[in-house]
DNA sequence: TCGCGCTTGGTGACAACGTTACTGAACGAT
DNA sequence: ATCGTTCAGTAACGTTGTCACCAAGCGCGA
């Protein structure tokens, strides 16, 4: 019925005609609701997720139960690294989380296959991806191995407030976010206050002075 | 010539006969010497490398000039991620090493797309590589975010040490296996030898008690 | 609306890890 | 034998992680 939404997808708008036929008929849209357990230890996919509204997360949880977080597939962009995930080993332990209601075209694994050969468009689509979830994986281990965590932790509230000045999350969360402990978040936010960056409540932060959070992010690599 | 490398790879055995046909006329075996720079910022490889002999390092270089390798290709595995690894971002700090004499299947990147679109079970055998692969990263960032650094040298040391009950490495490159610092790398051993686990002599380390190593690297998850 | 329990955040003490700075030993090349 | 380079050891200190505990905020049912 409504095949419009491959416009969503830069690297879908020049598919062949055929291939674009069958994609739209073959797949199906799904909705999600907000905190789904979308795949995870437990759970499996069968489909591949191309994502046209909404945000899923994907986090690595430890046996200890602490978590960070990886990746989030946003409106546009398809899921396929965590599908490949679970084909190999048995033992990982991702998993993906509605972060708000989804919307997305589930792609059956053999509609998936068939297109991966029929289509250098979708192929080159699927590998693009691959790509840059990589990238975002080498750059997250580059972060937690050598960068401070108050430089990263800047960093992370400027990329959280969008547009509102405003960031819902408690510490615990930020702490997922980096990968370190609840306690070290709140010492640096603590920190961030006194400097007149941030102002906290419950639950939220508040960017006080964007400027100064930048210019402490900008230390990166120099 | 000689088209019997395939066997090599398990996941490729079963390769349709045209297929293999293919991929052993338009594919060329290659040689590299140990030490070589195989891709890395600057290079860029026109093929994907399929391991006959020897063993490939794949680390993660900061700009402060701090490593931390992040996995290795050995003899019948592909190299594929990393070639994916260059399509989409420019700026990948990672590189490919020969960490020995290196004889390997070069299959240009034509050659490759089409076989990717031709055959079921070359297109399993790539995905499977990437799966790995990613497991593999999403292991590498757990132990860097949750796991103590002694855990870690101990099953490093273990998993270095191939039969021969010797290591070849610098207390550098050590550090460079876990992305910590030399420092906290010599602390460590000197501790183990404190214990009895090890004997150090300059570039190696001799395993004396491996029943002691294996005790602290089994403290993993618990 | 009061009290109860759960979640969230704050803090101090200490352990583990990273950084800096420096030292000396081992090795290779000439 | 000497020199320069690589490798390893160490002390001091700053940063981050862990543990233990407490207090404030909030939802919810009595």
């Amino acid at each position: 019925m409504n095949a419009d939404w491959i416009e969503q997808f830069p690297g879908l708008s020049r598919l062949e005609p055929a291939v674009r036929d069958a994609l739209t008929r073959k797949s199906s849209i799904v909705t999600l609701r907000e905190g789904s357990v979308i795949f995870g230890p437990g759970k499996s996919p069968e489909n591949l997720l191309l994502l046209l509204d909404g945000r899923v997360r994907v986090q690595q949880v430890s046996e200890a139960g602490r978590e960070i977080v990886l990746y989030r597939v946003e409106a546009g962009q398809s899921c396929v690294l965590t599908t490949a995930c679970l084909l190999a080993y048995e033992d990982y332990s991702a998993e993906g989380i509605a972060e708000t209601d989804v919307r997305a075209v589930a792609i059956p694994r053999p509609v998936f296959d068939d297109l991966v050969a029929t289509s250098v468009t979708f192929r080159t689509f699927i590998f693009t991806a691959y790509s840059r979830r990589i990238t975002d994986l080498f750059q997250i281990i580059e972060d937690i191995a050598f960068q401070r965590v108050d430089i990263r932790l800047a960093q992370k509230l400027i990329d959280l407030e969008r547009g509102t000045g405003q960031i819902k999350a408690t510490h615990q969360q930020l702490a997922a976010e980096l990968g370190t402990a609840r306690e070290v978040i709140s010492r640096q936010l603590g920190e961030f206050q006194r400097r007149g960056w941030i102002r906290q409540s419950r639950g939220s932060v508040e960017i006080a002075d964007q400027a100064g959070l930048a210019r402490l992010a900008a230390l990166d690599a120099v």
